[in-house]
DNA sequence: GTTCATGCAAATCGTTTGCACAATG
DNA sequence: CATTGTGCAAACGATTTGCATGAAC
């Protein structure tokens, strides 16, 4: 077994965060590398996964599984719902309260543990449903 | 612009519906493959895919994007929730009524059309919360 | 100076696609 | 026979990894 790394300070990794934590447009992995690639021109995307993974562990970055095509980032960990809009395919965050009772409830009606759950919706977003 | 296809029967695409009909445990591609491997010897992962595709499409199988590494598929195409065990990785159905109400209060709350949502929980199973 | 991070390129994994041939209607 | 389905292999796109070098502590 070896010892779980004491990660150290990178430029890079600040950047990510603080780029992930002033939009709230859920980037992908390749919009931070395009976005960072002029401040660190060698920058490669192995080290934006790297990173992001780590961020990830650390608890300071969600990941979106959205589809099974490619994974979106979110620098708000506060729970929250997303909406995915079916036509321009932005991700959007909804002002729902998320709901932890239900956890309870999937409980009450099963063997099981619930731990936590989250809700997508789908539709079309302002944008879209206002050029119909 | 091409033609919409009218579908043949095949062989093949009759068992991948009857097999995922069969089973309530949201089987893979791999899995329905290993499957059928031997009942059609010559049987490739395109032909598999490609039938899901068409099953998904004429809406008699659901595909569950579970996370962005492989898909699930569902011959159960009527709304229903699910749960995803942390632990040992199967995927359950939920005996939780589908609030199709919620949609609307989307609605109220801003300016998109809701058209769907879908709700996932984590958690440990029967099986494995009994084992702790 | 030991550990962690980077850049690069190659590798991996699930899925898709082009093509020649077989099956369906 | 016109069209769709199959098998095979190659292509694909997102992500991961091995390795030598560079930065952090």
């Amino acid at each position: 077994m070896t010892d779980k790394p004491r990660y150290k300070r990178s430029r890079q990794r600040e950047r990510i965060l603080n780029l992930l934590r002033e939009t709230d447009t859920h980037p992908t992995a390749v919009w931070i590398y395009d976005r960072l690639k002029p401040e660190f021109h060698n920058l490669s995307m192995g080290t934006v996964y790297r990173n992001l993974h780590i961020l990830v562990e650390q608890g300071l970055v969600a990941k979106i599984a959205c589809g099974s095509t490619f994974d979106r980032f979110d620098g708000n960990v506060k729970p929250h719902y997303h909406f995915f809009c079916e036509k321009c395919g932005s991700v959007l965050d909804l002002p729902l309260e998320v709901d932890e009772s239900i956890n309870r409830k999937v409980d009450e009606l099963t063997n099981f543990v619930t731990r936590s759950h989250k809700m997508d919706f789908f539709g079309l977003c302002d944008q879209c449903s206002s050029r119909l």
